[in-house]
DNA sequence: GCATAATAGTTGATACATCAACTATCGTCA
DNA sequence: TGACGATAGTTGATGTATCAACTATTATGC
């Protein structure tokens, strides 16, 4: 394998995270202009319960690749919203179960196309192969990473 | 063209930022680990700095994709740790000049190491061309945000 | 059965992002 | 030259991320 002789400004498009924070500024921004009055985050957590239901947090944290401090936070504002229930579970009475509502999912669905929309906007001029290449590409990197994050 | 048959799975990869906050967690940890004292977007206004000197907060902001707010708390914290200077601008009174210091230069130097590092282990398994060409996509989808972007 | 370890969740401190409103200065042009 | 619009920067409100310390509960192993 020879070495790859890379330069930071190659990686950097990837790394500094511009897409993504484009992605979520825009994204926020067609969420508040359809008054569904929740933030991209929300939505994350969100659409993970509208397709698996009664999650712990604990769950959601792995689902959603967010810290389990930040699903609390995020949990406390949906419920203040009336988009999920959190419950204690019976089973094991340290973990939560968290509930989507009807209006919860109602309002995932409202997103999911919005987010559609910007996503197709977004790949004007990109083949579907070309996505599927930088998808495996990334999966690697991540892979590559979490193996660095345990040290 | 064909109709891209996208599901929002595809994407979300890329647009949730995960391999960018991977990268930007492990960063700030590696920074801390080797006594840096600056965060990844800190580093990021230095090196920018670093590569051409005495720029605007309105240039600096346009160079790292940062709203002029974050760059003026960006610049608030370098100035205290005395990595940068900020002084009026001579020729337009509502313009400042930022100027690296010889200590944020020595800092910057660094972290590059740190970042170069962590940036070989990231793409470990992945082919300089393929780096190139998700870099490339990624150039792409940024131009297609930004035309949206201007509603 | 009990001490100890592991797990689930909460919380405080700190850093950064966005949005939007605000001040100060400069440029334009009738 | 004087009004008005554009530009540079600051700031307050709000949302989220990280890290680390903490409580409560459950699982493990001698």
């Amino acid at each position: 394998m020879e070495t790859t002789e890379l330069k930071i400004e190659d990686l950097s498009i990837i790394a500094n995270g511009y897409v993504s924070s484009l992605i979520n500024k825009l994204l926020n921004r067609a969420f508040k202009k359809h008054n569904l009055n929740i933030t991209t985050e929300q939505w994350t957590v969100l659409t993970s319960l509208n397709n698996n239901d009664f999650q712990t947090q604990q769950g959601l944290s792995e689902d959603t690749f967010k810290q389990k401090g930040s699903i609390t936070r995020l949990i406390d504002t949906l419920v203040k919203n009336q988009l999920v229930e959190r419950t204690s579970s019976p089973n094991d009475r340290r973990s939560n179960l968290i509930h989507i509502t009807d209006l919860g999912k109602k309002i995932d669905n409202k997103a999911k196309e919005v987010v559609t929309d910007i996503y197709n906007k977004s790949i004007k001029g990109v083949t579907y192969t070309e996505i599927l290449k930088v998808k495996s590409i990334m999966t690697i990197i991540i892979n590559n990473l979490i193996n660095e994050d345990n040290l």
